[in-house]
Parts: structure tokens; sequence; C-alpha cells
DNA sequence: ATCCCTTATGTAAGCGCTTACATATTTTTC
DNA sequence: GAAAAATATGTAAGCGCTTACATAAGGGAT
């Protein structure tokens, strides 16, 4: 056991004269004491300078105040930015942000998962829908609000795009173009149900249209901008080079850029290059970055807002699909020959 | 109240039949039980599907097993890179990361540390070292272990790197390719000594050299590739244009590469420019940006190694200084007129 | 002034766990 | 084989707060 170091509620009740139950209303429900014992046990907790023990609160009360994300990676801008509006939007309702990534890999999510509900949180955020049923599990027992981000399972709610809609129109804009033969560097596949989405959406488009997507028109890379420059180097050795490509996110777009633009490669003179994010950098590289805008920053706010409804009452499993489209800059042209 | 719906542990030690004391001593200590005791108390476990509950955990040891990071801002490159590495040291320590931003606001930075702190963190971790009195004296009445990242104050534990060296560095090289008026952009220099050291780096370097830097060479803009742009078309219209820009974190440098290349002003031919941080992207631009190397994955995994020593028991407030070195790309070359 | 209805405050029972201390059990020692 | 030492388990007192329920105090209406 600790010493106690620290002045608690009991102190400040003591000192002002009161029951721990005011002292304690008067922080969590000041509106039910009188002005001047009010002011009384505030100038109390000001004078022996208490500080709010937010655990022992969450214990008593059940409610933490606490928010987790379970995301795949911290250091991608599209994540980062989603975070950085629910750190916003969180504090503004006077919740903290709890954190735990787990870098795509499934076993690392549901650890993750199983800490942040250890530690009590009052919802839980999770991207995309589909996970190994043991961790489905473990957040429905724990009978903990999710809400999922980006893409979803039916059964939850979730607040995010449609990824196989942004696959369509990129890949339709470059056919819209004149481009038959479209490259495809998208992530790896396997744990990751956006970039499945994104690249279905591509596939089918394309097959729409009539034109199939051989298989080795699809590379899977890592989601960086050196992922998109091998990914680019291995479609640009294929016999039939194609006249474009597609990164299924923007870093990976920008490395196929980076990789023609050091070959000598004129993009979008020889080749046409787009990408599906558009994040703040997408707009500055050269050639700038044709993709689809995603909105990622409404994303977390949004997905906050949702999570707090849910906290209070709300039942409704409701599906958020944002609008996204089509940003056209300068790396893609028509192809004609 | 809310309804106990869950297992306690108590259900767990009634279940195995053995105290309280001894189930949660299976939890924590289980050296002390004797084998078969310890396999009868995880066997009614998993039994009846008991789930730790760290917050009555915390509670009654005092512990927490969270530790709390304030950060500027979420989506920066550096710190989220920062940050991951942190996530994944914590979590190999069983250690769960709890983040809140403030955006540069001294004021947010506080009711950020203060609300971390009632959630009863660990240790904490700032960026930095100038800070309001009231901040500090937050932390320290708080007893909790404290941790400054990139560069500190001297009465606390830091690991950083030297801001001021880096900032010398990249206007020595400038300087050592022979160019004379180097224009710098700069972040905001009011809550920032990251930057305000490497501002005075580069001042003090080039009035070293004999060469000073009127002021009308140096602007302020927002940390971003848009600030660099904007921070380097303000730098362009000077009557003695400058041969060589300084952006003090790469985003600025990159945009100030951007707004140059789609102003037709060739990098390096026309001017050279140079940044402070090595993102992953800065290899990645065209040209590729020379910079100084600042190791923020190392600054992660570092701080967390310190803050758990100084929680395990060390008084030490150790400064960890990590090297830096200039890396040589493609946006620089030899001025000579 | 009496009764009833608000409204404000107090009393006390937890929330689910950890741990100091006490007790029981086993192992070692001579 | 008994005493001493070491090990294993139990007992119970909190950790600092919230909140259901009880009580007290203030305010009309009659």
């Amino acid at each position: 056991m600790r010493r106690r170091s620290k002045a608690s509620l009991t102190d400040v009740a003591h000192e002002a004269g009161v029951s721990l139950a005011t002292a304690s209303r008067a922080l969590s429900q000041p509106e039910l004491l009188r002005a001047d014992t009010l002011e009384r046990v505030r100038r109390a907790a000001a004078k022996i300078g208490y500080r709010h023990d937010r655990v022992a609160s969450t214990l008593a009360s059940g409610r933490s105040s606490t928010i987790g994300v379970v995301i795949p990676t911290l250091n991608s801008p599209i994540f980062s930015d989603t975070l950085q509006e629910m750190q916003r939007a969180l504090a503004a309702a006077d919740y903290q942000l709890l954190v735990a990534s787990h870098e795509y890999d499934p076993a690392g999510e549901f650890a993750a998962a199983e800490k942040l509900l250890s530690h009590g949180v009052d919802g839980i955020v999770l991207v995309g829908g589909s996970r190994p049923d043991a961790t489905w599990q473990l957040v429905e027992r724990s009978g903990t609000p999710v809400v999922q981000m980006w893409c979803g399972h039916p059964d939850h709610a979730c607040v995010g795009v449609d990824n196989f809609a942004a696959g369509r129109i990129v890949a339709r804009h470059l056919m819209s173009l004149g481009h038959r033969r479209i490259g495809v560097i998208t992530g790896h596949l396997r744990h990751n149900d956006r970039q499945r989405e994104r690249f279905r959406g591509v596939c089918e488009a394309m097959e729409e249209a009539g034109h199939s997507l051989p298989a080795s028109y699809h590379t899977e890379q890592s989601l960086s901008v050196p992922g998109g420059r091998i990914g680019c180097s291995i479609l640009l050795e294929l016999t039939d080079r194609p006249t474009a490509l597609i990164g299924t996110v923007d870093f990976i777009a920008i490395g196929a850029i980076a990789e023609c633009n050091s070959r000598g490669i004129s993009v979008p003179g020889d080749i046409s290059i787009a990408g599906i994010d558009d994040i703040e950098l997408s707009a500055h590289v050269s050639p700038s970055l044709t993709t689809v805008h995603i909105p990622s920053r409404k994303i977390g706010t949004e997905t906050v807002a949702r999570m707090l409804s849910l906290i209070k009452d709300e039942r409704r499993k409701e599906h958020v699909l944002l609008p996204i489209e089509i940003v056209d800059r300068h790396s893609t042209a028509a192809f004609n020959r």
C-alpha cells in the first residue's frame, strides 16, 4: 500500500465541514448543491491542493471517461490524422484517449483490445471489420460499445467510407482517360479488409468495362513509399508495360512516382499514376497526385460522435458512409495511341 | 452502481476453493503458489471467464501500468514514429499508452497532463523542456516520474538530441558548399524550444563564420508542407535572393522544394534546400532532401527505457543525447559565383 | 401553525482488487 | 523426531471515490 501523500476527497470534505458525499457532488453534480456550500467545498479543495482521482472514481462509478482505440499503426498519416481529430473531440467531451497498435497482426489486435478493456474503457474503436471470432467475442462479452472505422462488420456500428467504391472510382477515372493496361499496387491483402475492398473495386470496375486485370499486373507491397517504389519497379518490367498505375494508398502511389522520376520515366507523359487517400502531401509532390479523397479527419470526429451517443444510450448500430470523390491533379493524363 | 455482470476474482477464488488473496497472487505473483494450486486457480478463472480488472488493481496497488504521453500533435511523422515505437516498447513491458495532444498550446498541455495524472499514470512523458511553472509544479507534486523527449529542462530526465547542434550542422554544411546568403524557414518559435534551438544553432554557425543572418532572411511558418511553400515564396521575393534555404523541419523543406519545382526554379541548380529530421519521405522526394538525421524512433524506445528504469527505482535524472548526422542527398549543391 | 412537497445534505455500503500480517503447512537441520 | 526455518495460504483492512437511501431543512398552501 502506498503512503497516502495526496489530499483525498475526505480531506476536502473535512476541511469544508461537509460530508464526503457532498464533496463528491461538488465535483460531479454541482447543480445539486447550494451555491454557498459549493463555494465552500471548492475553496477547501483549492486550499489543500486536492486532485481528483479518476481511478477511484472509475471503480466506484463504472465509468472511466476513457475510450480505447486499436489501430494497425500509429505512424501512418491516415491514421494519425484520424487520431488527432479523435483526441481533439474526446478531450472536448472530457474523455481520454487510450491507444494501442498492433501492426496488422490479429493476435496483437486481440491482446490490445483485451488490455484496453481491462483498463475499463467506456468504448472501444476498431479499424475495419474482419477479425477472428475470439476478438469479437471478447468485446461483445465485455458489453463495451464498439465503433468500427473505415469499414466494418454489419453487426456493429461503423463510420467509414465505401472502399470498394474508392477502388472503382479510381479505376474508372483512368479508363475514362483511355487507359486499358492498368497496373495495381496494393498493400498486403491478408489482414486488411480496406485494401481488399479497394482492390476488389478496381477489379470489378475493369471487368465491367470489359478489361481484365491479369494477375501479373497486381503486386502486394508494404504500405509505404519504398513499397510503392518496389511495386512500381516490378510492374515496369512487364512485357506489356501498363500505361497507368494505381496505388491503393497514396504513399504507394507517391513511391511509384518517385521511382518513375528517378528512372527518367515521365509522369504522366509516359505513365499515369493515381492513388487513394488524398493525404496532405499528395497535393505537393510533383507531379501532384490524382487520388480519391478519403475524409480521414472527419472519420475521426464522426467516430467519436457515434461513440459518445452509443455510450449515452443509443442502441442503433448505425453504419455511416462518408462521401468520397476523385481529386484530379497532374499525375494522370489521357492515353491515346 | 453498475450491475456486476462480470466474474470477479472472488468468484474465481470460490470456484477454485481458495481465498481471494491466493487467487490474486495467482495472477500477479504465480511463483508464490504451489504448482497445483496455481493450476486450480487458472482452471477456475478460465472456466468462469474471468477478466482481470486493472482499474481495481490500480486503485489497490497504486500502480496502473499506464504511461501518459503529452505531445504537441499526433499527426506529424516525427511524433508518430516516436509514438509507434513507444507503443511497441510499452506493450512489451505490459504497459498501456495514454496519449494526449495539445497542438502547441501551453494551457492545453497543462490540462492534458492533469488529466493523465488523474488517471493515475505511472509515468508521464513530455516533449521539450519549456513550459509554465504551473505545469512543472503539477507533475512534481504528483510525484510521478517524468521523462522529456527531444530536448528538456535540466531538472528532469530527458532523451533527445542536440537541436542546437542540428541547426549548426545544416548551416555549416551549406556554408561549406559556398553558400553565404541562406534563408531560414522555421516553425513558430514561441512555444517550441526545439525550433528555437535549431534556429539558434543556424544563427550561431553563421555568425561564427562571419556571415550574419538578416531578420528578413528568416520567416516563421506552420510546421507543414504548405508552411514551407509559403515561407519559400516569401524568401524568393527578397532582392538579394538566398542561394540556399534551410527548413528547420523536413516538411517545411519539402514544401520549399515543391514551391521551387512548381515555379520552375531548379533545386539544387538555382537554389539549395536542406532540412532537419530525415523523415522517411525525404529520401523519396525529388530532388531527395539533404537533411540532418534525427533518430525519432530511437527517441521513442530510449524514452520508454529511461521511464521504466525511473519507475523501477532509479533516481538519476539522466540526460541522454542521441547522435545526429547530416544526410547529404540531392537537394543541395555547391554555390560558385 | 400544520401538513406536504421540494431541495440539500448526510450515512454507509460497496466497486474489485492488493497486501501486511497472521496462521498453517512443509521442509530442513541436528 | 522435535525444533527451527522456509514456504504456502488465509484474514481482513483498505485504495478514494460514487450513490442508494435516509434524514434534515426550507417553502408554500391551507
